[in-house]
RNA sequence: GCGGGUGUAGCUCAGGGGUUAGAGCGCCUCACUGUGGCUGAGGAGGCCGUGGGUUCGAGACCCAUCAUCCGCCCCA
């Protein structure tokens, strides 16, 4: 095979874009319920968009972007997350007006330079909602009830929302104060590129797969005794809220997600019926994002979902949409029906019903397996016969049983 | 970026140094010249991922490379 699909990257075929194009609309469709307008950034940013947004220590910023050199000289990167570009366009067209609540979504594709496997991709799309201008719990409640009802909607199975709070700045520093001391005995042993990751982000330890790690964490300090009052009571708030909204929800202390730029509520969906990947959303609030791209002090919360894992999941279940059924397959049973059979799609087309018919001048055999094996509801034959006395005739494909229809009564009849 | 598994027909997979590389499914032809599905007979389809190497001989063994899958890291 001489070309192929990039590495990390892939082609949506024709069985499975039909279950895209149901993830699709069933996204657009909800949000629209809540108000939620749409979104289109472009596919590229000027690098220091990201690198400002994430943070300069973050995995995205420090080894997964998909930068580069344009003609011009200027750095770009293939959008690595959908948040700072949100963020952007609201700045940069002024979006928020004077101060309202500005609801934004989108969908979009997603570049990471990350090494592949299973709901892994350098490039992949994601559905994403942003509530900017709001520092209500029910802001939060609100994005996280959609990213439920949406899940819900489209039947993904064992849906439970995680959620945590990791505060402010103060609480942060605070706690990783408490949690690197907790834990100094277990770091002198790591190598030392380990512990630096650990330094960069003690949140880290939390939600660490090492054994001897997870046994630490036990005992750990929980972060929630570090919130302050303000963090504490709007944590309490949303709690209630979602209570009130019947989303279930656990509250799991070792969330902490990847980017730097996330306060207070911080979120994620996932599923086990993925492998390793095995986030399906996650999402929280940034209340200095858009203060720190150089716009107003505007607290905001978002998620992104990742359209890849939902596939993975609903195909792994058998839940992937099927095509829908051609309805009329037009038979000619001799060449000088063909001109009728044109005549006679074209007519179910516009009172649309899905019709097809040979292109290439099969016999009458030929035609009618054709029509079998496209899973056709119905046969309409045309021959000598037919044409001389203005009928056709209609096989029922399942049954075998054929009637006749008069031409002038075909498409009201086939309705 | 690190560790491991796998690349053979359109699809799922056998073959683990010795003629012309196999199966099932699918596809095509015929039995069947105005009637699909079922059945039977026949057929097409492969640079055995790619490039080097070892060998009298490589689909198989070695090296490299590309892709993919699993785990780590990280994330959606």
């Amino acid at each position: 095979m001489k070309y192929q699909a990039p590495r990390g990257t892939h082609d949506i075929l024709p069985r499975d874009s039909l279950t895209w194009a149901h993830l699709e609309s069933s996204f657009r469709n909800l949000v629209g319920l809540y108000g939620y307008n749409e979104l289109r950034t472009p596919t590229f940013e000027d690098t220091e968009l990201f690198t400002r947004s994430s943070g300069e220590t973050s995995d995205i910023v420090t080894k997964q972007m998909y930068d580069f050199a344009d003609k011009g000289g200027r750095s770009i990167t293939l959008k690595a997350e959908g948040t700072a570009p949100a963020v952007r366009a609201y700045l940069e067209h002024g979006l928020g007006g004077q101060g309202q609540v500005t609801r934004l979504w989108y969908t979009t594709p997603v570049f990471r330079y990350e090494r592949p496997q299973k709901g892994r991709y350098r490039e992949h799309h994601q559905f994403g909602v942003e509530c900017l201008g709001s520092a209500s719990p029910l802001a939060d409640a609100e994005v996280i009830e959609i990213a439920y009802r949406f899940l819900t909607t489209i039947q993904m199975p064992d849906v439970s929302v995680s959620l945590n709070s990791i505060g402010r700045a103060a609480t942060r520093a605070a706690y990783r104060e408490a949690i690197l001391g907790h834990a100094s005995a277990y770091l002198t042993e790591m190598g030392a590129e380990d512990r630096l990751r650990i330094e960069k982000n003690p949140l880290r330890l939390l939600d660490s797969k090492d054994p001897k790690a997870i046994d630490l964490m036990k005992t750990a300090p929980s972060i929630q005794d570090f919130l302050e009052d303000e963090s504490r009571s709007r944590f309490a708030s949303l709690c209630q809220a979602l209570s009130d909204l019947g989303i279930p929800f656990e509250i799991r202390p070792e969330i902490v997600r990847g980017l730097d730029y996330y306060t207070d509520t911080v979120f994620e969906v996932l599923s086990h019926h993925l492998g390793a990947q095995s986030a399906l959303c996650g999402g929280g609030r940034y209340d200095r994002l858009v203060q720190d791209l150089g716009g107003p002090d505007t607290p905001a919360i978002g998620f992104g979902m990742g359209i890849e894992r939902l596939f993975l999941v609903l195909e792994s279940l058998d839940k992937l949409q099927e095509a829908p059924r051609i309805v009329a397959f037009v038979v000619a049973a001799d060449e000088i029906a063909r001109p009728m059979v044109q005549r006679i799609c074209h007519d179910l087309r516009n009172a649309k019903i899905s019709a097809q018919c040979d292109l290439e001048g099969k016999d009458m055999r030929r035609q009618l397996k054709q029509a079998n094996a496209l899973n056709a509801e119905i046969a309409v034959l045309v021959g000598e016969e037919e044409l001389s006395k203005r009928f056709a005739t209609i096989r029922d494909l399942a049954t075998g049983e054929q009637r006749a229809l008069p031409f002038d009564r075909l498409v009201e009849e086939l309705q």
